[in-house]
DNA sequence: AAAAAATTCAACCGCTTATTT
DNA sequence: AAAATAAGCGGTTGAATTTTT
């Protein structure tokens, strides 16, 4: 099928480009025999003829068995919206938060559909989730604020069979229920500001002087749109998006260890605690 | 119907970080 | 302790595919 093509030829002994079934069939039948790791004794053991690193990137991002295969749903998606409001282009620890998604697959599909200067239906319709990801959370909410209405009055009535007095304030104060109540809404109020935040970007480009990181500076900002040179970074117009501001989080997140995500509210990000997603 | 433009995504590269010798 | 090797990361590329004109 291959291999007519320049693409696809050796170079300095290893093989590149495509993988051919057969290929594939000895990098798995190494990893079933050896396990994963070791990748430059592939081409020893085996006789394949790629290089240590193209094996591993086969493996890791195309032949791993745990891989999710199909489309990012828009749950995925949500996630891979909010995972890079935090971290900005940190793929490979968005991707821990994806089971079975790779770095190079949340790369690609982040670029493709919200890089900027493609402001596309894409967005559009991430847009349109978010809104209606709002409405439902704001729903449920509410459901739940007036059940735990009911539930308190019923209390009260209760109580006040014994004691006329002094439940009433006592409760409004110290109940965990209560309380919980409180915190839960004080995230989403979070959560939808962050979110208005992004529509806010989403929706004008040019506005790019408001920023979600608290402590964030804005000298980077102006001064390159995230490193990439100047291919295609301008919209028609010659208006820029305003993401440097929001997503170069190098300088602001200091991972400490290992990824670490230091001084983070995960509160922030229901979400992803409602999907059981970790946290670093 | 076909040519052009746009999109997708697997695989590459160079660089950094971790591990081994 | 340091040099060598391996693994990991993020940016970029370009062939194949899909959509638009």
């Amino acid at each position: 099928m291959e291999g007519q093509f320049g693409w696809g030829r050796e170079e300095g002994g290893w093989r590149k480009g495509p993988w051919t079934a057969q290929e594939d069939k000895l990098l798995v039948e190494y990893v079933r025999q050896h396990g994963e790791g070791r990748w430059n004794s592939v081409a020893k053991l085996t006789g394949l003829k790629r290089s240590g690193k193209s094996c591993r990137l086969r493996w890791v991002n195309y032949l791993r068995p745990d891989l999710k295969r199909g489309k990012i749903t828009p749950q995925e998606e949500s996630v891979i919206l909010e995972l890079h409001a935090l971290w900005g282009n940190r793929w490979s620890t968005i991707a821990r938060s994806l089971p079975g998604r790779t770095d190079n697959e949340i790369k690609n599909y982040w670029r493709t559909h919200f890089k900027k200067g493609k402001p596309s239906k894409n967005i559009e319709r991430a847009r349109a989730r978010f809104l209606k990801q709002r409405r439902e959370m704001q729903s449920q909410l509410l459901l739940q604020q007036q059940q735990q209405g009911q539930d308190q009055q019923q209390r009260q009535r209760q109580a006040g069979d014994d004691h006329d007095d002094g439940a009433v304030t006592r409760e409004a104060s110290s109940s965990p229920a209560v309380s919980l109540a409180a915190k839960h809404e004080e995230d989403l109020q979070m959560l939808q500001q962050d979110m208005d935040d992004l529509l806010f970007q989403f929706c004008c480009p040019m506005a790019s002087s408001s920023c979600l990181l608290p402590g964030a500076t804005a000298t980077s900002a102006s001064a390159s749109e995230e490193g990439s040179s100047g291919d295609h970074p301008q919209l028609d117009g010659g208006a820029t998006w305003g993401w440097g501001t929001l997503w170069n989080l190098d300088d602001v997140v200091d991972d400490v260890d290992g990824g670490a995500c230091g001084g983070w509210d995960t509160s922030l990000f229901p979400l992803l605690q409602d999907q059981g997603l970790a946290f670093y």
